[in-house]
DNA sequence: TCCATTCTTGACTGGTTCGTCCATAACGCT
DNA sequence: AGCGTTATGGACGAACCAGTCAAGAATGGA
């Protein structure tokens, strides 16, 4: 009946991530999005509504990626639970030290810059962190089941402080931390877990 | 001979932080500051020189600020140097929970959303980290002497993970994690640094 | 008192940016 | 093919904002 789009909507979201996630949201300009996309301002505010809008989308879209691809990094038997969990903790430091241009997590760059005056991105925000814990500890009971952390500690507590080892990887990585002293955090956080006594 | 200046630059700075740590680079206009100090916008200019050289100055100042207070929490005899240290993870774990407007730390802040594009502001905020991290491997080595902590382990390594640990709590509440996840957090980091072997 | 010098104020400028609008294009249905 | 509907793209409007400027004010010295 109608003229069909003549773009991908989810390809246009991951552009526009990449624009948000280098420029922070007030210094990316809509036509740098249109630009990027190659679409017309009026396709974009057609399909998006407006910048707010659009971040808002992206936004929420990169949470749900990251929860999606460490759970796809945690989730399995408890035989490999701590290899899965080390492997995790070494890979976050990895990354963040690769990523020489320190733009870190979009995640933490937008929380930072709009949660504290965006509810949306407040709560959106709070939901993937409150995953990410959950996946964790999760994880976390399945090392203790296994036996390779002390079952005596409260998974759950194990894995807030995990979790923040981790964005505090991120955040130290974001301020121009070496690899090394990112390994290294990685190493001490795993080496200091509590193991059961044999 | 001229004319004196009528305002105190230093509280001209304070203001002006206030207004960049709430409402980020991008989104703070000059004209808040200048009607947050009272000035003209052509004293301001005068004075500083233009938004990014007053930006500079702010971030500058906090920093020296952060650095001077935890090195007043943490300088010290080595007797009290573990006393020094739990307190010092509770006082972030607490201010973290209690700044409830979620704004986070304004090194934090400002260097998510400039340091990848100001070299400025990325190595200052490198030289901010560093330092902290100095002052935290002082304690341990500190705490190391005492017997508090395991003599065997690298006090830098357990320095780095400490100071990821805090920038963690940091960025949880941020993300709006409770009062009583970062006091855990803070409780946990401290429960699991390797006590010396009696 | 008068002057040189620096500070102050706020109106103004030039450029930038969000969002709108409209003429046109592309599609499927009848 | 004709038509209704939705997408397209770029020009346009209005608001906003960093930075400038000129006229006047405050000071200490001559």
């Amino acid at each position: 009946m109608a003229r069909p789009r003549k773009f991908d909507e989810q390809q246009v979201l991951d552009t526009a991530r990449e624009q948000f996630w280098s420029g922070g949201y007030a210094a990316t300009r809509m036509e740098d999005i249109a630009e990027a996309t190659g679409l017309g301002k009026g396709s974009l505010y057609g399909a998006f509504g407006g910048k707010q809008e659009l971040f808002h989308r992206v936004f929420d879209d990169y949470c749900g990626s990251v929860v999606d691809a460490v759970s796809r990094q945690l989730r399995g038997d408890d035989a490999n639970a701590y290899a899965r969990l080390s492997a995790h903790v070494y890979a976050v430091a990895a990354a963040t030290a690769a990523d020489t241009a320190h733009r870190g997590c979009l995640l933490a760059k937008g929380a930072a810059e709009l949660a504290e005056h965006d509810e949306t991105v407040a709560k959106r925000a709070r939901a993937a962190i409150e995953a990410l814990q959950a996946l964790l500890e999760g994880d976390i009971a399945a090392c203790q089941r296994n036996g390779d952390i002390a079952a005596d500690v409260d998974p759950g507590k194990l894995a807030a402080l995990v979790l923040a080892v981790l964005r505090g990887i991120e955040a130290l990585g974001k301020a121009g931390a070496s690899e090394e002293t990112l390994t290294d955090i990685a190493w001490t956080a795993l080496a200091v877990l509590p193991r059961p006594a044999r």
